[in-house]
DNA sequence: GTAACTGCAAAATATTTGCATCCTT
DNA sequence: AAGGATGCAAATATTTTGCAGTTAC
């Protein structure tokens, strides 16, 4: 059941307590991404705001999650779905977010082109993000 | 000498006034983007922070400035180029952030490709930002 | 003169840190 | 038992709001 939840952690040299399978719990259920905010509220009267900041900076660390600006300023973290490390995130797909009901969703089958970037750039990561509506809204 | 600066502001129906002008020079001034923190910092000690906060929102819903997301969650703001309307943002280049530094580049002439977006989405605008080492870092 | 802009004070939010306690290994 | 994780309190930092005084048009 939650041997799944388990063997992340573990994977990530992480002890595995209450706090931190409850929030990947809600990654591992969640579609899209989640902000701070997203987190406090869904996983109950639980835990404390301080151990979300602790948990999601320590997964952000270890590579299990990563951070996608959004244009308007507030951060969403989202599972990272394969080889992810410490030293680098490699989340080569498209993320959009709805204007409209402020959903974030991963379009995993919109991979990111090649770009021309010029030869004295190093490029460790690409972000890109897309605004717009979504199917719902429309 | 100022007349580009006055220009600007009245195009997009905002009174002359010393904090719009000295702010707005920053940017003109700029090769990169600014921080709310940079733009603090380099006004001299002449104005409010809270002025900051009111200037750049009124840039950026004018469309004078447009504020780039970035994977360590602070905002940048980048005056745009050319078209941008208080409707929506076209600011179809890369931006490259290093990773060292911290500087913030706009790749002009790095464009941004066709992306195959599922029909169902509507796109209004699409975020490429890459983080790396720049040439000067390296 | 009027409407808009600014600065100051203060409120509301968000984030970080220290430390004592509890839990995982 | 030891080290790491958590909760609480408090310190910082960031952003927003209200209002009175000032400035642009």
């Amino acid at each position: 059941m939650d041997s799944q939840i388990e063997r992340i952690l573990k994977h990530s040299e992480l002890s595995v307590t209450g706090g931190r399978k409850k929030i990947l719990e809600l990654f591992l259920h969640n579609p899209g991404a989640l902000s701070h905010g997203d987190i406090e509220k869904r996983a109950g009267e639980k835990f404390d705001r301080v151990t979300v900041y602790r948990t999601l900076q320590i997964f952000l660390e270890k590579g299990i999650i990563h951070a996608i600006p959004t244009a308007d300023n507030s951060i969403l973290y989202a599972l990272c779905k394969n080889d992810c490390s410490p030293i680098g995130h490699h989340d080569n797909h498209v993320h959009f977010i709805c204007n409209f009901c402020g959903k974030m969703i991963c379009l995993e089958n919109v991979s990111i082109p090649e770009l021309n970037l010029p030869p004295e750039f190093n490029a460790t990561q690409v972000d890109v993000v897309i605004s717009g509506i979504c199917k719902e809204c429309k």
